[in-house]
RNA sequence: GGCCGGGUGGCGAAGUGGUCUAACGCAGAGGUCUGCAAAACCUUCAUUCGUGGGUUCAAAUCCCACCCCGGCCUCCA
């Protein structure tokens, strides 16, 4: 075989160690290390978070498609963290384990497993690797111990922290001056701590109770601070440097500050750890339905339920760079379903011209991908295109190439569909296309996209007996009898297509109900 | 209060000095098709870029002020 590395335009990430777009250099040349900060399975992903991991998916497809393989991790936070910095010391986890009566273990297990699944949902590839916090607070207390020999810490009544003014820069990705911050405005001081921004690396637990999650360690029986693990488990499985470390921007001033810090204790100097720290931002909902804290938040299953395919949200999350912020709201994402629908019936119809062909294997092949490089799917696919197929792959090329330009990119869908191509030629530039977006156009159908929404006044069975009655009286000319049935129809949420198979569709319900 | 980022058509969203009378999608409008619709397809849809000043031959893009929105300073994608 020849180079893993495909010909194309050169990959330019925005860095935010210095808010620039730099040419991407794999310290590997064939693989590229990321490591992504997941979830704490406290409670189920909202919407908004699943949006980092629509990000951290483009990006690793991104480097697939364009020649490099992966080893990416993805972290599982197990471990409870503060709800506040309140004595009580009460964690979510410890919180969601009263509130569903359920043991810890079964609580983080439970999470887990719908985050996983809500990953598969989105088309979302399996990291390299899931990486779980409470496998490894072992390795977590050595490397505290590490930082101790250091000489980076001290130890107060509630544990181990971290004195943030024995690294250099500390800071330097937050980008705010450690002056002037208002320590205390919203928080309850932690008594002793000699720097505002010092954090907890072992938090004792409080002498008063137990926690179900408590380990014993060198500082007493306690749990790790919620920064360690991220260090430990990125340094542990792609070494002390890496390539791309991403997470959500709220990440930025804090978590990743203390996170290189860690780093730089640990071993020395004053490399943070990973080259490019990648952050996306946040989806907003004008409803204020994205935050926990108020017990409602949309979920993906929320959206199934409403009769929403998830992959529109994905293709949402496409539709918007991922450094902008995005804005949410059902009319939006009722939007982008009709554009997937389109799309999908768009490809299902050329497919209908093409005959059946090895190539076509590839789009579900991808699907089993722990991390290799896309060159050989795209040989395949890419192989004696002419020259209008790869001038409109090396725009897309380049748009990807410039810091994940999605937005761009999405109108080349349409462009390749309303090109001259033949049927065939304009699959396969689609197929290609289809490995980074990871739309799944080749895989869906028009009628899969089509989900009952929970709160449908009839079933599926009771529209086929109206539909069949409607049909009756259409073949009579009753058009009275079956216009009535149609408006019955159209106000319970269905949406008839006469001639079409299947004939009607369910409609996505919305709260100001409209057509 | 401090520090970041942003405000582009009905909605989402590209565009950061001239190719912008501003990409693309959704919605809307007109058309083809249809018993009529729907779906699909075709056409159309911002002389204007939060507000007010300024710089420049030239600004959505640079500068200043103001208004609004988001983030971080607490766990959070």
């Amino acid at each position: 075989m020849t180079a893993h590395v495909t010909e194309g335009a050169p990959l330019r990430l925005f860095n935010s160690l210095n808010r620039k777009t730099e040419g991407f250099t794999p310290m590997d040349p064939v693989q590229t290390r990321i490591y992504s900060c997941g979830p704490t399975v406290y409670n189920y992903a909202h919407i908004g978070n699943l949006r980092a991991y629509v990000f951290t998916d483009t990006l690793r497809r991104t480097l697939n498609w364009k020649g490099q393989a992966v080893k990416h991790v993805i972290n599982i936070t197990d471990v409870g963290h503060l709800t506040s910095d309140q004595d009580e010391g009460e964690d979510k986890m410890e919180l969601a384990s009263k509130a569903m009566e359920r043991d810890i273990w079964q609580i983080a297990d439970h999470f887990t497993q719908a985050f996983k699944n809500d990953l598969a949902r989105l088309n979302v590839l399996s990291p390299t690797l899931w990486s779980t916090a409470t496998d490894h607070i072992h390795d977590m207390i050595a490397f505290a111990q590490a930082l101790e020999k250091a000489g980076v810490t001290y130890e107060l009544e509630t544990g181990l922290y971290f004195d943030t003014t024995k690294v250099s820069g500390y800071g330097a990705l937050a980008l705010t001056p450690k002056e002037g911050q208002a320590e205390g405005a919203r928080v309850e001081r932690v008594e002793g701590k000699r720097n505002p921004s010092d954090f907890a690396i072992w938090r004792r637990s409080p002498s008063t109770g137990k926690r179900q999650m408590e380990w014993l360690s060198p500082w007493g029986p306690g749990a790790p601070g919620w920064h360690l693990e991220c260090s430990v488990m990125s340094m542990k499985y792609l070494g002390s440097r890496f390539d791309i470390h991403t997470g959500g921007i709220d990440h930025r001033e804090i978590h990743h500050c203390n996170e290189i810090a860690q780093n730089q204790a640990f071993t020395g100097q004053t490399h943070p750890g990973a080259h490019w720290w990648m952050h996306n931002n946040f989806l907003i909902d004008r409803s204020g339905k994205m935050s926990k804290s108020k017990g409602e938040f949309a979920t993906l299953t929320s959206l199934v339920a409403k009769g929403f395919h998830p992959l529109a949200l994905r293709l949402m999350c496409l539709s918007t760079h991922y450094r902008s912020e995005l804005e949410f709201s059902d009319e939006i994402l009722a939007g982008q379903l009709v554009r997937l629908k389109r799309l999908v019936g768009a490809v299902s119809a050329l497919r209908q011209r093409v005959e059946p062909a090895p190539w076509m294997r590839i789009p579900a092949e991808i699907g089993f991908s722990s991390g290799a490089a896309f060159a050989f799917p795209r040989a395949i696919l890419e192989q004696g295109l002419p020259g209008a197929a790869k001038k409109i792959l090396s725009e897309f090329d380049r748009e990807l190439a410039d810091d994940l330009m999605t937005p761009r990119i999405l109108p080349l869908l349409d462009e390749t569909l309303h090109g001259k191509m033949t049927p065939e030629e304009t699959l396969r530039v689609l197929a290609s296309m289809d490995l980074v977006l990871g739309l799944n156009l080749f895989a869906t159908r028009r009628s899969d996209l089509v989900l009952r929404p929970e709160t449908a006044p009839l079933s599926a069975a009771e529209v086929e007996v109206l539909m069949a009655q409607r049909m009756q009286a259409r073949s009579a000319r009753d058009f009275t009898a079956a216009d009535r049935i149609r408006d019955q129809l159209n106000a319970a949420g269905v949406d008839i297509m006469d001639g079409q198979i299947p004939p009607w569709e369910w409609r996505p319900t919305l709260p100001v109900s409209q057509k």
